[in-house]
DNA sequence: CGTCCACGTCTAC
DNA sequence: TAGACCTGGACGG
């Protein structure tokens, strides 16, 4: 699941369980048996019995997780940089926070809560492609962050466009950490079909006319990725996603390690609605007429391209699959390889308006499986969304030589605010920036409402009858 | 049963 | 630019 926003949401949730429980002892790491433990120093240091606190944030695709023992001897002061551990999601990472004895299959690391009932924070990892480190830092070779740094982002992209990573095709470059951090394939996609972008047109040409400063009320591929991010993040997270804030509710309230009522009970409150959001989101929509069983949930309603019927797909240079609609762009791979067919309602749509397209059907094909969700027939996205253009307004390229020195400097000093942030010095006044600039308001797109989406979706499978 | 596919990095020819 | 790293779900025979 996880790309920018499922980070982003976890770190809210670590931080939840934190602020509500006090965990103790000796942090479990359960590995494979060929990779080697990543925390011994950290627990030789916590000893067995030491309590401590947890909080977290995130940047991009990693996730922070700073640990606070309570019970230092007064001779040691506390250095967050030796109690922090850093976290790659890798493909299927996720924070868990369940019952002790019904720790998940898959828990690679594990922080035990003290009180009652017995409970495990886990970081949980299927596949197991997710990493630890002991560190406070943020690996260096990542860029700001696409959801709560948006304008260092901005400026670090347009500042590097002479860098050989933007003569590739802007798909491509989009997943490229170093420039995109929190783009992962779904965001990528639909931030690029969203406003009509052929995914290999070449990332240099479509960026070197972006201003460094939008103007209001406008949008452009660099804005679009933070918006669609900051959206997902509204929405509670990514395809089945789930911040288990129901269990949460469960079992944060109960073990009284807090010491105040008062703080217990707006901890209380405030879970309790977070919890009502979320599976207001979730449960959504019970398909009125038709058995009921199509329960949709609102990510997989907002995504209009990812994964989509009647969408294209190609396979990239990095064996990545690209999702689009419209043509392709200039830079296709040469074995334009797709994976997946349409169904065969979409599939109708799509072969007729294909026929004259430059990238539309490839050339072999193999057996292929209809999308999950099969039964969510769209018509073939309008042909207006191929013509609309990347507001390509604003000067063109600006020397970038002194805006990479600009930019350069003001990512070093934020990244000191990181650790600043790491120190627990809380700052002066700062720390109210971070949780509001996540959930800023976002600009409506003008794509139509989940409610007219749907039943231009259903008058268009009664058209095809 | 087998094959293909998955929201992501990494490192090694 | 391949692969390697993994587990498991969906689908085909």
């Amino acid at each position: 699941m996880p790309e920018g926003p499922e980070l982003h949401l976890s770190s809210r949730f670590v931080k939840k369980v934190g602020d509500a429980r006090q965990f103790a002892g000796k942090i479990l790491e359960r590995l494979p048996a060929n990779r080697a433990p990543r925390l011994d120093d950290l627990n030789s240091r916590l000893g067995a019995a030491a309590r401590y606190t947890i909080t977290s944030w995130s940047r991009g695709k990693e996730l922070m997780l700073a640990i606070k023992p309570l019970d230092l001897p007064e001779t040691s002061k506390y250095r967050p940089e030796e109690w922090s551990i850093r976290f790659n999601f890798g493909m299927t990472g996720c924070f868990k926070f369940t019952r002790t004895d019904e720790l998940p299959k898959h828990a690679k690391v594990c922080f035990t809560a003290v009180g009652e009932p017995a409970c495990t924070l886990s970081f949980v990892d299927m596949r197991g492609f997710g990493r630890w480190t002991p560190t406070s830092d943020w690996s260096d070779n990542r860029g700001p962050c696409i959801l709560q740094e948006r304008d260092l982002f901005r400026a670090h992209v347009l500042a590097s466009l002479e860098a050989s990573p933007f003569s590739k095709p802007i798909c491509e470059v989009m997943l490229d950490q170093r420039y995109f951090n929190g783009v992962g394939n779904y965001l990528r996609a639909e931030a690029l079909h969203r406003l009509g972008v052929a995914p290999f047109a070449r990332a240099r040409d479509l960026l070197a006319s972006l201003p460094e400063r939008l103007e209001p009320g406008r949008s452009d591929l660099l804005h679009m990725c933070h918006q669609l991010a900051a959206e997902v993040v509204a929405l509670g997270g990514g395809r089945r996603y789930d911040v288990p804030l129901d269990v949460l509710h469960e079992l944060l309230p109960r073990d009284g390690v807090k010491e105040e009522g008062v703080e217990q009970n707006g901890l209380k409150k405030e879970v309790k609605r977070e919890s009502a959001v979320q599976n207001g989101l979730n449960k959504e929509v019970k398909e009125e007429g038709d058995e009921g069983k199509e329960e949709v949930d609102a990510f997989e309603e907002w995504l209009q391209c990812y994964y989509q019927p009647g969408m294209k797909n190609l396979v990239d240079h990095q064996g990545r699959t690209v999702w689009f609609a419209g043509s392709p762009g200039p830079m296709v791979p040469k074995a334009r390889k797709q994976r997946h067919e349409s169904s065969k309602k979409a599939d109708k749509q799509s072969v007729k308006s294909e026929s004259s397209d430059e990238g539309s059907s490839p050339p072999e094909k193999r057996a292929k499986r209809a999308p999950r969700r099969g039964t969510k027939a769209v018509p073939v996205e309008d042909q207006a969304v191929t013509d609309r253009r990347v507001s390509s307004r604003g000067t063109a390229g600006k020397e970038s030589a002194e805006r990479t020195v600009k930019v350069k400097n003001e990512i070093s000093r934020k990244t000191s605010t990181a650790s600043n942030k790491a120190a627990g010095r809380k700052g002066a006044g700062k720390s109210t920036k971070s949780r509001s600039a996540v959930v800023a308001v976002l600009q409506k797109t003008e794509r139509p409402s989940p409610g007219q989406r749907r039943s231009k979706r259903i008058s268009a499978a009664a058209r095809q009858t």
